[in-house]
DNA sequence: CCGACCTGTATTATGCATAATACAAATCTG
DNA sequence: CAGATTTGTATTATGCATAATACAGGTCGG
């Protein structure tokens, strides 16, 4: 029951991306439970390396359990150590749906501090030249599991408004509403990057893993930022979903968000 | 000029990991624009490992536009490598905005075929049992600079409408529409995954680059799905962006996407 | 102006990842 | 049963990443 995430992974450069390469496919259900996948020799010519090296991949992934050997038949995916299903969070409303397993979170503090902004914080926050600001960066996990790893920047006088402990357990935007803070818009953009390694040691993915990367800017009325937040997620773990609905006629017909309808069985 | 994407990321384990260690604390901010970061030697004593492989490492930084290298001086931050404007698509109205710099994107159709429906997306489509599906996969390129890989999946009989160099000309919706479907709405998940090997050649990118996943469910008036879209992006040259307002009052307090006023300036 | 520090370059040596190949044992299929 | 395919195992060879070291030439500060 120690599916210890990735403990054994290749060293070499083109064993690990075969690594990882199945291992994303596992994880999204391009590889589903009960397949067997190419044999050895197969998997070489299409990963474009040697049979030696797909074994050295495949070892790792036995060792996480996702597959299984067996002399003469196969390797089949045993992706009962994926089934718990992704968090997923509804783009649009910013509210993560983890009811359906009873799934609650826990947010661990990296690192907490007060200084001068980076400078691409304060572009995007349009903040004054020397205005400081609180960093704080967190680790959120559901069932012990972490999932995602956040960067918050917030103004140090609406920052001074909260503890430490209270950036701890209460939602970051309960805190701002409760500063006095008037939420105006926010702006938000998605992206991908790859684990550095103390992002992947805080996450417990491997170095050099996909991430889903996030980074979103909220406004007061005054167009003026609160918050600054870089967050990065584990794929295999969360999803961000959105559900639109084709609304209008003729020329106008356009696409417009559905809030709250989001299902999830797209995966 | 060239700033060839990261195509160049150390293929080494321990540089590999000197280079993305470095490129997180540029990211981040830990080391800021304009900043010298240790001498060579230095940095090689930090990591704990030789001076080479710590050149190995700022080259790959370098090669990305990312630090600057000075004999006898230093080396010193240049963080405008990130400022480079990808193309951005409004996640709501799922239009690109490529007006910026004037780009014009083209479509090249990389393979084309009739075929059953693999089972994930025979599940997400609600297909029947043995129905078949279109198959095309195409590149989108700006500037002749290619940034998405995209697969569709859609329903024969509805495929059989259009032809194959109507896809390569025209957006998908419009066929659709044309060949009297009524689209009703659709259902959108995000993640982020690694590059293989196809599709690394495909988007002139690094085998093992981070890459934005895409996955998009399309369903007629009556729920049966007419699309199936799996679109990967380069994370340099692409992002979704999207626009949220803060409506309501009190206790029914609550987010909006703000369709069409994507700001360019977040990152 | 001199010494300290820096990047650029070269050399040699070692170990590990990878490739290529062959064969054994188990399993499935016709 | 026979042949094909699979995983398991072993062997040999090669290339590359890394380490360790040395030196040349530029830059900066005292």
């Amino acid at each position: 029951m120690d599916t210890k995430g990735s403990s054994l992974l290749p060293e070499g450069a083109k064993a690990r991306l075969v690594y990882l390469s199945l291992k994303d496919e596992i994880a999204d259900g391009r590889l589903a439970d009960g397949d067997n996948l190419p044999g050895e020799q197969r998997l070489a010519e299409t990963f474009g390396v040697s049979r030696v090296t797909v074994r050295r991949a495949l070892d790792a992934l036995s060792a996480d359990g996702l597959i299984e050997r067996r002399v003469g038949s196969g390797t089949v995916v045993r992706a009962n150590g994926f089934g718990k299903k992704p968090v997923a969070m509804d783009f649009t409303t910013l509210m993560p749906q983890l009811v359906e397993m009873g799934q609650s979170t826990t947010a661990r503090l990296l690192s907490f501090s007060y200084g001068p902004a980076p400078d691409f914080v304060a572009r995007a926050m349009k903040l004054g030249a020397d205005e400081k600001v609180q960093i704080a960066t967190r680790v959120r996990s559901a069932d012990d599991r972490p999932f995602s790893h956040l960067t918050t920047y917030v103004p140090e006088t609406i920052a001074r408004n909260y503890s430490e402990h209270d950036l701890a357990t209460t939602p970051l935007f309960k805190l701002l509403e409760r500063s006095g803070v008037h939420i105006g818009d926010a702006q938000q953009s998605v992206s991908a990057t790859l684990a550095g390694p103390e992002v992947a040691e805080a996450l417990e993915v491997a170095v050099g893993s996909a991430l889903l990367s996030l980074r979103r800017v909220v406004r007061d009325e005054t167009g003026k930022g609160v918050e600054y937040l870089s967050a990065l997620y584990r794929p295999d773990m969360f999803r961000l979903e959105m559900a639109l609905t084709r609304v209008g006629s003729g020329s106008s017909r356009h696409w417009e968000p559905a809030i709250g309808k989001t299902e999830a069985d797209v995966a």
